[in-house]
DNA sequence: TATCCCGATGTAACCGGTTACAGCAAGAGC
DNA sequence: GCTCTTGCTGTAACCGGTTACATCGGGATA
């Protein structure tokens, strides 16, 4: 037996669905036992409004989309964790869509049209043609740490330039000079920001760059860690472009008796939860990225409110410096 | 400017709207040069169907309900990384809800009706009477992990109990006698388990169980570390209901100087991929909990295409010996 | 008592799609 | 040339709600 609706409530009440309607949704223009009579027919019929419909006819629906390139790793799950947070809070739900990595899926973008109120995309590895190609006009949209666009939408980017530079810096104060960037994949806004901070930051000092090319995941860190144990002339630092492959070379530094940060320092961005619970623990730069979320929620709702937005604000992640990185302080003193 | 329905894409391409719907949707009664010029003329207006209307037409929204008690951590993280990874492959969308601890959240459930064809729900510590009189009738629902009920829904069981009375069987095994049980919060069905589990175990080898309770959070975990540090005869073994209580435990004690495994054994219950992450590597069954979610849409899918599944599959964890128990075999030799 | 006003209720249009059914034109068969 | 079929297209009902507007009845007022 399918669903109560309306109309079998108000057959049942023996009133108009109009009345059902305004006595269910708290309408003052309904007598009072009225009111009550409907709202038990509609219990005892066990109805429940279908939000769909009501969306539709309201034309607002009272969700947000959301666009993540991944859930896997702890940083998107950080930030969904982020936006999540705000969302309930504000009686907003949420309409997930990855796109694991594939261009095409920008195409599902498409679907979110009519599902929902507004769109947060984050999205630092896709081609602004595509996103914009699909993206339903007139529909607000916060943009984390995308390709600059042509729209002029509400933005967050992260100053990545700046912030590898800091941690070259750090790392050559920690007494480093053979420092090999583990960089995300080419075409990645972040890591190529990443990258160019890192060679700056190197070349001032007449340092020489050196840039390996990673994927971003655990295993690119134990791959890079593997191809520079061998290596006659050691690396003295490893500064990977997230959390996740600095704690994969960490873990595999460690196994193969390469002491951290002794025979090498080894440093991440991000600062995941992950980061400050590894032996040692990881040195990085922290973006917030959970606040970020919850923060790009906030300006959704406050554009849904009528407010304007097309403000570009950036984000200055902060360095925390931790032992893999300091010989002096070690967090865990040696078992 | 409000968005081009398929109204004015009628209208702009001299057609009817049946047309217009009949050519998008790559029906085979339309003429091909009429079929595209309504696509050249949609696209020229940047026309992007209503999904939320089409659902409501076709009573099929292509979207399945997620409801989770809580995002914080990485095991509910991890079980949406599953459920978010079969979903996208099969082409449904996910609407997030989830009740932050809070049994009021189980309302939000009623939001979904209309908006979703089926509902995933994990919620260890919900009361079964809210969680039903708010769950849409006549929606198909998988659960996972829920207190008992009435309904004859398709649920995932996890042998709990079973579990960790293994894992006492392993701390013993391991020589341990003083083997102290970190809880998660009383009324939650898994840590209930897991605490029958655990002092079945110790009353059969005629040890006397002693149950600190927690919260499931690696706050939990520090404070009950720091509360044993200090006792006259310390335990030799903690075993924590969830790993981030236990991981939260082993940092606590390496700080203090306590050697893991040699002064205190620590083990967890999940296996959430931080786990095999820190130092030493923590012992503790693998649940498996993305498979789940994964499983779970799978199941909701055979659903949707008219199968009928009211089956109870039980999940029975495995054991995931690692350093943190294990004197001998270190993962990581000491610096 | 007639008039006005006001609050409660019903009718019907609308949100943006899909589709059953009707209509219509052209080609086939006689 | 006339009917029958076939294939394309349009009309209108429907999905399940909300709400502008019309209607209706009763109390207050003159």
């Amino acid at each position: 037996m399918a669903h109560a609706t309306i109309r079998d409530v108000a057959r049942a009440a023996k009133v108009s669905i109009a009345t059902v309607s305004r006595a269910l949704n708290g309408h003052s223009n309904v007598r009072a036992n009225v009111r009550e009579h409907v709202q038990a027919v509609a219990t005892a019929l066990g109805y429940v409004p279908h939000t769909g419909a009501r969306s539709l006819s309201l034309a607002k629906t009272n969700a947000i989309g959301v666009m993540l390139p991944d859930l896997h790793g702890e940083f998107y799950s950080e930030a969904l964790r982020g936006i999540d947070g705000e969302a309930s809070a504000r009686g907003l739900q949420l309409l997930l869509s990855n796109m694991h990595g594939d261009q095409r899926g920008a195409e599902s973008l498409r679907f979110m049209r009519g599902r929902v109120d507004a769109l947060i995309i984050m999205a630092p590895d896709i081609d602004p043609e595509r996103l914009l190609a699909h993206l339903p006009a007139s529909l607000p949209t916060v943009l984390i740490s995308c390709p600059d666009m042509a729209a002029d939408h509400p933005q967050f980017r992260i100053d990545n330039t700046a912030a590898a530079d800091a941690m070259v810096e750090h790392l050559i104060a920690a007494g480093r000079r053979r420092i090999v960037h583990l960089s995300g994949p080419r075409g990645n806004r972040d890591a190529e920001e990443r990258i160019a901070g890192y060679c700056a930051a190197m070349t001032r000092h007449g340092l020489s760059p050196r840039i390996l090319t990673g994927n971003f995941d655990e295993e690119s860190g134990t791959a890079t860690a593997h191809a520079l144990i061998g290596e006659a002339e050691r690396a003295d630092a490893l500064f990977a472009a997230n959390d996740m492959m600095a704690i994969g070379a960490l873990v595999a530094f460690h196994r193969a008796g390469l002491a951290v940060p002794e025979d090498i320092a080894v440093a991440g961005f991000d600062d995941i939860p992950l980061a400050r619970l590894v032996t040692p623990a990881l040195t990085t730069m922290r973006v917030g990225i959970a606040e970020i979320g919850a923060e790009a929620v906030s300006r959704v709702a406050a554009i849904l409110d009528g407010g304007d937005d097309t403000e570009i604000r950036w984000v200055v992640p902060q360095l925390v410096p931790r032992a893999s990185t300091l010989a002096d302080t070690r967090e865990f003193p040696p078992a």
